[in-house]
DNA sequence: CATTATCGAGACGACCGGTCTCGATGATGG
DNA sequence: CCATCATCGAGACCGGTCGTCTCGATAATG
């Protein structure tokens, strides 16, 4: 079918290891392609061949580029607060570690100057979560734990605000108590 | 007393004029010291003697250059409930704008991007309307509008955050009836 | 008037993003 | 087995930016 050589799956997964990589070891703004390209042992073309920019590649490491960014659970134990409160705890715990801190640190940068990665992140990251959330919410709500008047993305919203507020501010990081309490502060308002 | 030349004012206006300019035409990224230079009408050193790096000066050009990020009022009618939305609305009327858009854009940038500079904007910024935020919450709880056993502080972070939220999501910007909706479930969980 | 610090202007080196070229490598079709 | 062709690693190259440095001019002091 196609003629000629095949892309190297190879130099793929290096690409994005050393973003990732370099990516929590300097932040974004610090994260140059020549430094990308000489960890993986790869001519800058490569790179350039497969992404478009440096924010696309970014993008891709953070995602595709592995687990660092984790699919934090949203388990469905039939208490919608008790799996609430393991998931902002779960957040918490993450966003509490430097890696984590580091990560949402760099996508929120990158998102904040760059329109395109902004689309791509929310499309494959933020907004995945989301719905997440929204889902077991909506389920929630079926169930009778939830009063049918509050509106459901708005409860979503506020819960990721103050998980992204805390961690923006940079003053001390989110707690397990800080947790419980926005949940408790949010259901008691939408029971 | 003091030897010298004394610093020029109309120079120190004039760029942080002209920072605050381009910062909202261009945003953050785009944003170059030559370019700021020029538009002042100075030379770069003139910046680079009282400023130590772009990110300094963009945080000092949206706080001291001027009203940007308006001083949102935050009225005490003696009804929480009232004020808060007003606040929360008059927040969502600026950042649906352009101009409050872009600039909280770039305010998060510069704050995800330089430890220094989160440091700063937090200290004269977000941390002011905090406080703002906090000490009419312990009003409404002095006189008993509030449960007390939801902190001041979580409450004022899930307001704050959810704004940010919508606005780093970059999908639709807040509306007055998200305000309201916000505003319903954190009180109605804090009464 | 001599001294001193800042002024506007711009040259300069270092660095980075993104493009381009090069010869080598590997996969395909004949 | 060989010609073709896309990708490979490597690096030269360009345009632009940051931050430093130098220059003569200007303003404030003693």
């Amino acid at each position: 079918m196609t003629r000629g050589r095949r892309r190297s799956e190879s130099s793929r997964r290096a690409i994005l290891d050393a973003a990732r990589v370099l990516l929590l070891e300097h932040g974004y703004e610090r994260l140059t392609i020549d430094a990308i390209a000489a960890q993986a042992g790869v001519g800058k073309q490569t790179i350039y061949r497969w992404w478009g920019s440096k924010g696309a590649v970014v993008a891709d490491a953070a995602l595709a580029g592995g687990l660092v960014p984790p699919l934090i659970p949203l388990p469905d134990t039939g208490d919608i607060e008790t799996d609430l409160r393991a998931w902002l705890r779960a957040w918490t715990e993450h966003l509490a570690s430097g890696v984590g801190r580091s990560l949402i640190l760099a996508l929120t940068a990158a998102t904040a100057e760059d329109r395109a990665v902004a689309d791509v992140l929310y499309e494959r990251f933020t907004g995945p979560h989301e719905q997440l959330l929204r889902d077991r919410l909506d389920s929630a709500c079926a169930a009778g734990q939830l009063g049918s008047e509050v509106p459901v993305p708005t409860i979503a919203g506020v819960l990721i605000g103050s998980l992204l507020y805390r961690v923006l501010s940079m003053q001390a990081p989110p707690t397990a108590d800080d947790a419980d309490m926005v949940v408790r502060l949010v259901l008691a308002g939408a029971a």
